[in-house]
DNA sequence: AGCGTTATAGGTCAATTGTATTATGTCAAA
DNA sequence: TTTGACATAATACAATTGACCTATAACGCT
């Protein structure tokens, strides 16, 4: 064998690349040869590791995803045991957030994910799959706080974990800074203290007709 | 003067012409040609109505703009006089979702607009400019609705509006199927009903650091 | 009727793109 | 040392794209 190479990490290195693009350039200029460049490594080289187009952007997309559930995970490890529910939650919406370069990143791959999930099958079907997993974690948890008694008893975790995924609109509001990283954080942490409230009444229909 | 042409409604035409293919085929395939097919007419007659794709493009995404304000002034124009503002928002949000046909076109090309936004100057301060209209819009409702008692009067409206808004966040769970119509005004419901709930105390911090 | 402006259609061109092909270098095993 | 799989580079190529240009038809004005 010759000179052996972690083929694994060099389709990442280049995917990284691909995220550079991305961001710098926008997803107009994604040429194989942009990013062939953007990496340092010649074009033909970058068809050693990745066949197609095709393939090198479900990697770079699948690796964004897994980035960001990798950021999830190490937020909800550096809460330490049994954290509460709320910090938890917390600790998932900003991860998602673009609040800094690693989470922009993915951020932006993902909203280019999306765009071209609307029109391609296979890739909706993977970023709805993405997306319904991160759904799974936020229900369960909601589940776990109203059992636990910790949000009021009559919230519908259906209702409420929709609610908390809907506020990744933040997303688009932070990248045009329409609000800055630090109204956001506060309006994420008022939504989390109304859905904490427990022993205050509920407020049902306030006779406004729907 | 020879066969004459309102410019402005054919250069509408083939705005939504462009709107169509980015639905049917995505920001991939938009090209002039694609467009021209899409409209029924020849590329030489696109590029008489447009000089290049560039202001093709600016058209197309400002048209978009204009025709959300547009569904939302006809939306509250429905509600009738002096309507109650927790319908005015609801009225603002079902709107700016993708709920029915005419509003999916515009998010869908919202969405282009605020991806290309992210690295080009001219289209960020545009996209910036239109959300922080609709931005001002809704502050004014919510700072009117406290005045009036409303919502309850330790509500931060800057806040408060930063979350509403937030809730766009469900044009991608809607796109990606990944929550239902039904269950996306459920969510809008619950929020709003928290949001009018006056009378009933404030939750504090509940013991959580954040 | 003649003229000039506009509408419309079609073609050309240089640039770019993804893919395919070929050439050269590298290094471990036989 | 020979061999062969792998790494890297460079080039070729067909297809596509936006921009540009020309030709013809349509129609109002004088």
């Amino acid at each position: 064998m010759p000179k052996q190479v972690d083929h694994q990490e060099r389709r990442e290195t280049i995917a990284r690349a691909l995220w550079r693009v991305v961001e710098k350039r926008g997803a107009t200029h994604l040429t194989l040869r942009e990013v062939a460049q953007e990496a340092g490594i010649s074009l033909g080289q970058l068809q050693h590791y990745f066949g197609s187009r095709a393939e090198l952007l479900a990697f770079a997309m699948d690796l964004a995803g897994e980035q960001s559930a990798l950021r999830v995970g190490r937020a909800l490890a550096g809460l330490g045991e049994r954290p509460h529910p709320r910090r938890v939650l917390r600790a998932m919406l900003v991860e998602m957030l673009p609040l800094h370069a690693d989470a922009r990143a993915t951020s932006r791959m993902s909203a280019a994910y999306v765009l071209e999930a609307l029109h391609d099958e296979q890739v909706r079907a993977r970023a709805r799959g993405a997306l319904l997993r991160g759904r799974a974690m936020v229900e369960q948890v909601v589940r776990q706080a109203i059992a636990d008694g910790l949000i009021a008893a009559d919230c519908d975790p259906v209702v409420e974990t929709d609610l908390l995924l809907a506020l990744t609109g933040f997303t688009t509001l932070l990248e045009l800074h329409v609000v800055e990283p630090a109204a956001a954080l506060t309006a994420v942490d008022r939504h989390l203290d109304r859905l904490f409230a427990v022993g205050v009444a509920r407020s049902g229909v306030d006779g406004v007709a729907r």
